[in-house]
DNA sequence: CCGTTCTTTCAATAAATTTTGAAAATTCAG
DNA sequence: CTGAATTTTCAAAATTTATTGAAAGAACGG
């Protein structure tokens, strides 16, 4: 396979597998496409390799940068901004899951907390359906949000060291 | 809070919760109520809880059980189907684990396998930042792959007291 | 300053996704 | 079997989400 041919393929997979993970399409394959590419590209390099419109690249990338997985950088002798991706793959994933955690777990516990407060007679099989549900995502996202804590402030190495460990 | 008031907000905001996860946002509120019922319930039943059409109903529960989420019950005396959600709040993470574990992770890396083969120079530079970036995200999802499948085979008492030492 | 280049915004439009509801298919009791 | 009850299907409609492009705004060199 062509490195052209390869780097389309891996753009279009990339932008698929993004809308799953609560990323638009479009900001994934133009996080793709930087993750690729060995020199930093401005807005125009992106319009032309995506085909997509000028507003739609601005956009996006700067989605990218608030997630902190795209950076602006200056190239000298250039007027246009130019960006580069965060290419070490871990530190992408603990961004990623810093920001997820922060707008969705988060938000999610703290429904649950007030949930759990509902009036009633605890002996009702309703209300104690309702509760001990509640409790029991609580008790579960608790879990969660304090195992993905670790893991966005570990470092890499211990991280993957002690996993590796941890899993035999 | 009354408990009617309770499951609204809950059940909205688990609709929310699960759109950025993958599942539809009526998918999740079929689910929803249903961890927060004790008793099962029919088409009718969610149709009116929930406003909306029968077809509506019909085909998202229908993906529930496929993700092993949600199971028909036999009610003696009853004509029509009922519905429960399996209400083991680990085990319902194990089945959605399990479940984009096998659409998105296992065909991504297929796909990674194939695009780390690129032809050409490899002291080329972008070839080499192609293939860098390649074989980076296929170790990560290997590692991603092997701990998932750890906890997908995992019964809960093992797994969360496992990570409940590890983690401190 | 001034004109030019580049970036950002956002209303209009397009595309993708979800929902409806009525018709077809199935199930089941008698 | 028959017909009523129930479930399933799916094309059309509604809704939501993404994209465009032109206009406004900033930044910069001279």
């Amino acid at each position: 396979m062509k490195l052209a041919e390869a780097k389309l393929q891996f753009i279009a997979s990339w932008g698929a597998f993004g809308t799953h993970w609560g990323i638009n399409r479009t900001m994934a394959q133009i996080h793709a496409l930087l993750l690729v590419s060995a020199d930093p590209l401005n807005q125009d390099d992106i319009m032309e390799e995506l085909n997509i419109s000028r507003g739609n690249v601005n956009m996006n990338i700067r989605e990218l940068i608030d997630w902190a997985l795209v950076e602006r950088v200056i190239v000298p002798g250039e007027r246009k901004e130019f960006f580069t991706a965060e290419k070490d793959i871990w530190k992408v994933a603990r961004l990623i899951v810093k920001e997820r955690k922060k707008r969705e777990l988060d938000p999610m516990l703290k429904l649950l907390d007030q949930l759990k407060e509902v009036e009633g007679d605890k002996k009702d099989k309703h209300v104690k359906q309702f509760t001990d549900t509640v409790a029991g995502i609580k008790r579960f996202g608790e879990q969660a949000d304090k195992m993905l804590d670790v893991m966005v402030k570990a470092d890499e190495n211990w991280f993957v060291g002690s996993l590796m460990k941890f899993f035999k």
